[in-house]
DNA sequence: CTCGTACCTGAACCGAGGTTGAGGTCAAGC
DNA sequence: GCTTGACCTCAACCTCGGTTCAGGTACGAG
């Protein structure tokens, strides 16, 4: 017979919205997303496995790095639902970030520097200036982002 | 009688969208936000100031970096109308995003490092975690956890 | 004058990322 | 047993940055 009276303390969505501080008709939209998972119990009412914190966590943390969430769903999709994932998990999925970061981080300094060039310039021509006409584009389009999550 | 021939030849607004790249429906949008301005013909059609084109680009660049249209339109609003703003304007303009754009820099630096810590770390507590609880601006906004929505 | 294209307006719609509210159930304390 | 608060669903609404469409007008070429 298992432990029944302190093993896992599942958490109602109350507990998971006061806990993670993100409101709980936010919650209950990336379940409909499928960004995270709860079990019914008989009345019909969520349980949360305490790794939901956790995803959750992560969910924020990458949107706040301006990730959407149809990519952070890509992401969170390879962990498993209701274990805790390994840290080698953990660690694949923010490698993902990694790259996407510091490709944003390179376009954006780019940008500041066309800024003060071309702005110092008073150029902003459509058919010359880099500001206008970034190439930045070419790289992250295409096959782009899918690769963020190629094994 | 001034020189009718060629002097300061209006755009319509199919010569602005062509030579900008954007679609004409985004123009009278941005028209309707004020963030663009034309006169009207007899006929009720549009025309455009050249100068417009440069208050495009330079929307559509600062777009790229992330801002909203309405501190945009902000930026912009410190710019004459239609006659084509001083070099020293531009750079005043531009000047505002440098600030912003190293700020941004900044955080996504932070939280790519923290990616890395924390989730290497495995950490990812909603209670002492950075990458959860980046204490970056604004360090106090009410209960703990709303911590997580800083800009 | 007629034709074709460009232009006009207003309203509806899109997707992302949610929030709000109405109306109904669940569960725990007295 | 009753009350209270937490929870449920579904639908409507919100902001942002636009696009699409229907129905009508302007204007230059032939």
């Amino acid at each position: 017979m298992p432990d029944s009276s302190s093993a896992a303390p599942e958490l109602t969505i109350g507990e998971l919205s006061r806990r993670s501080g993100v409101p709980a008709s936010a919650l209950r939209f990336y379940e409909r997303q499928g960004l995270i998972h709860s079990r019914r119990t008989s009345g019909n009412q969520r349980r949360y496995h305490r790794t939901t914190l956790r995803r959750i966590a992560f969910l924020r943390a990458s949107q706040s790095v301006g990730m959407p969430l149809s990519v952070i769903g890509e992401v969170l999709g390879f962990l498993p639902e209701d274990t805790a994932p390994t840290r080698e998990m953990w660690a694949t999925a923010s490698e993902c970030w990694t790259k996407e970061i510091n490709a944003r981080i390179a376009k954006m300094e780019r940008m500041r520097d066309r800024f003060t060039e071309c702005i110092g310039c008073g150029c902003l021509s459509f058919d010359v200036c880099a500001l206008v006409n970034p190439d930045d584009e070419l790289a992250s389009r295409g096959p782009g982002p899918r690769r963020l999550l190629q094994p």
